[in-house]
RNA sequence: GGGGACGUAGCUCAGUUUGGUUAGAGCGCGUGCCUGUCACGCACGAGGUCGCGGGUUCGAGCCCCGUCGUCCCCGCCA
């Protein structure tokens, strides 16, 4: 094919096919370069050579498909180029015919051509083309081979689930899938195939595996689609250990797509110790910042803010950015409107220079406290300390994505590309829902909670301390994984069905079959899905998760090509028994 | 549900600050010339609902109001 031919072929006559990447007319003589998946060759027609053949490659635009026959030629040293791959020959044509022409393309097919994200999703099949994209999706053929053959060689079945199911309002939001023959009724579309991958595990087959869209009717982020890929697996008589070095091994395949080769067995680090150091549940370790606890430093001040953030049980806390003492007021601003984002009132901030330290703290605090909270932090010349006080959380939040700015802005992520991976681990089984009112699962409700908080009666006493075993694989502060040890007792389900707010009878509509399943032998089990498509983002270093799905779909669920969603005919409503309100 | 950025030629953008003659550039496209180009070169040319609607004004790409679309963030995402 185009992209594979070299100097070891001189000589051989080849048939190529694919599509006019650029044509260079220099009169009597006529290049292309003919593209297909594999790369570009150089093609010549000359007048010399074959006067009928030139006058055709005249008439040859770009992205014209044409099928060519010709002599690979080894090309003149002065005449070799370097930057490609097939850069030391070219095809002398014999033979021309152009399979289909083409309209000029709405925007050049090409790397590095900055065309807005609208026209090419209107697009898609012309910017699927370009080689990064082509790159992309081989890579992500070769990633899901990858992960099929290693789950196969370690004993696992690919079994599909269905994608008409229940609606089972705990989570996001459902897509519902009209009933014709059940009028009034509907179908659901997966969130995951939580319930029927745990079904599989009473069956039997104790390990599972599925390559499988999942679908969540929430708002688009730049790392979320409505429709989304996990590698969906789960196993009966877990060895937690085991299983993680299994998965680590699992991404040790996938990576070696990309011929990197991982430290492992990974970090792990508890959810609380998480969110403690790096503010978030989901650290980037690609560099420390670490949130330091400055509490007992200003333990005794006087100053408002802080000695009601410690009096109430809150925290004053802050992290150290390297170097950035230099940061303008307008600079410290900015960070200060991120951390205001997630409920910061303020960032105070101490510079430390030669001339000493300066600090938007110095009136409130004093001096010497000033200098104190510098020496103890160790910040060096140089250096600017953030700092926020208030609720833990908001705290730990704000300084966690001030933290990710600054690196940012600092360019600490650059570089050659590092794969940080973690587990995060011990997270809480539940979560206090403000909109709600009540608990929900902080993982999903079939999540065990850890044997002790089982037994000694703490689902119903205190939810909110109750630990699940519950875990997340993290990879450069994004998260490609969550999984957890099920619960395989019904008794057991029932309690946290109740601690959600469930009551017997809401239980028995929405989660009957399975708290009967639970009841005929069911062996202890768990599993994991990861994000294929926030895998791949990460793999291919592509801004967004629409780089690595064929036909994705904008931040309003619109898909531009398909122009969908779209109305139906009243006739399709009328079956439906659906009346749509104005 | 909330906040922010953007929308001008096929594509990427300038022009908006301070309203004023015929709205520009690069790329692409068309025609012609060109035998070693490879982001070919040179010459000429075509191409505009300034997202849409309304308002202010003698006059609106520019000001005001509304609306549509795309992107990012908070909420949401078990």
């Amino acid at each position: 094919m185009c992209g594979e031919l070299r100097a070891s072929h001189e000589g051989q006559r080849v048939t190529l096919m694919g599509w006019v990447a650029r044509r260079r007319d220099l009169g009597q003589l006529i290049f292309i370069d003919l593209r297909d998946r594999t790369g570009l060759t150089q093609i010549v027609f000359k007048t010399d050579i074959d006067r009928e053949i030139h006058e055709k490659a005249e008439q040859l635009r770009t992205e014209f498909v044409v099928a060519i026959e010709g002599t690979v030629l080894r090309r003149e040293a002065n005449t070799v180029n370097r930057n490609h791959p097939t850069g030391e020959i070219e095809v002398v044509a014999s033979l021309l015919k152009v399979l289909n022409e083409a309209q000029t393309t709405p925007f050049p097919i090409d790397d590095n051509i900055a065309t807005s994200e609208d026209i090419r999703l209107k697009y898609r099949y012309l910017d699927l083309r370009r080689p990064k994209m082509q790159a992309n999706f081989r890579q992500r053929h070769e990633v899901t081979m990858a992960a099929r053959k290693y789950l196969n060689d370690q004993g696992y079945y690919e079994i599909e689930t269905p994608f008409l199911t229940k609606s089972t309002p705990e989570g996001a939001r459902d897509y519902l899938v009209p009933s014709r023959f059940h009028r009034g009724k509907f179908y659901a579309l997966p969130q995951s195939p939580q319930l029927f991958k745990q079904l599989l595990m009473v069956s039997g087959f104790d390990k599972y595996f599925q390559i499988v869209r999942c679908f969540r009717d929430e708002d688009i982020r730049a790392d979320r689609q409505p429709e989304f890929t996990q590698i969906d697996i789960e196993h009966s008589f877990p060895h937690l250990d085991e299983f993680f070095m299994s998965i680590e091994g699992l991404i040790a395949s996938i990576f070696a797509t990309s011929r990197a080769t991982l430290s492992h067995p990974f970090p792990r680090l508890s959810y609380s110790e998480a969110m403690r150091r790096y503010g978030t549940d989901k650290p980037d370790t690609r560099f420390e910042m670490e949130i330091l606890d400055l509490g007992p430093l200003v333990g005794k001040t006087e100053f408002v803010p802080y000695r009601k953030a410690l009096d109430t049980g809150g925290v004053v806390r802050a992290i150290c950015a390297k170097g950035c003492a230099k940061y303008s007021r307008k600079q410290t601003d900015e960070l200060a409107e991120t951390a205001k984002i997630f409920g910061a009132s303020a960032l105070a901030t101490i510079k430390v220079t030669s001339e000493g330290v300066q600090s938007t703290l110095e009136k409130a605090l004093g001096k010497p406290l000033v200098v104190e909270l510098a020496a103890a932090t160790h910040a060096l010349v140089g250096d600017l300390l953030l700092i926020a006080a208030g609720e833990k959380k908001v705290v730990e939040e704000s300084l966690g994505a001030v933290r990710l700015q600054v690196a940012r802005q600092e360019k600490l992520l650059e570089g050659p590309a590092r794969w940080n991976f973690l587990w995060v681990t011990d997270f809480p089984m539940f979560e206090w829902s403000e909109t709600d009112q009540r608990f929900v699962a902080m993982h999903h409700p079939f999540t065990s909670p850890v044997e002790e908080d089982i037994e000694n009666g703490l689902i119903e006493r205190d939810p909110g301390k109750v630990r699940a075993k519950a875990y997340d694989l993290v990879l450069n502060g994004s998260e490609i994984g969550g999984g957890s040890i099920r619960i395989h007792r019904w008794d057991v389900q029932a309690r946290v069905f109740k601690a959600l707010g469930l009551s017997d009878e809401e239980a028995r509509q929405r989660f009957g079959f399975f708290l009967e399943a639970l009841q005929y032998g069911t062996p202890p089990h768990g599993g994991i899905a990861l994000g294929l498509d926030r895998i791949m983002t990460i793999l291919t270093g592509e801004p967004s998760l629409r780089s690595v799905i064929a036909f994705p779909k904008t931040a309003t669920y619109v898909d531009l090509m398909t122009e969908s969603p779209s109305p139906v005919d009243q006739h399709q409503l009328d079956e439906l028994g659906i009346v749509i309100k104005p």
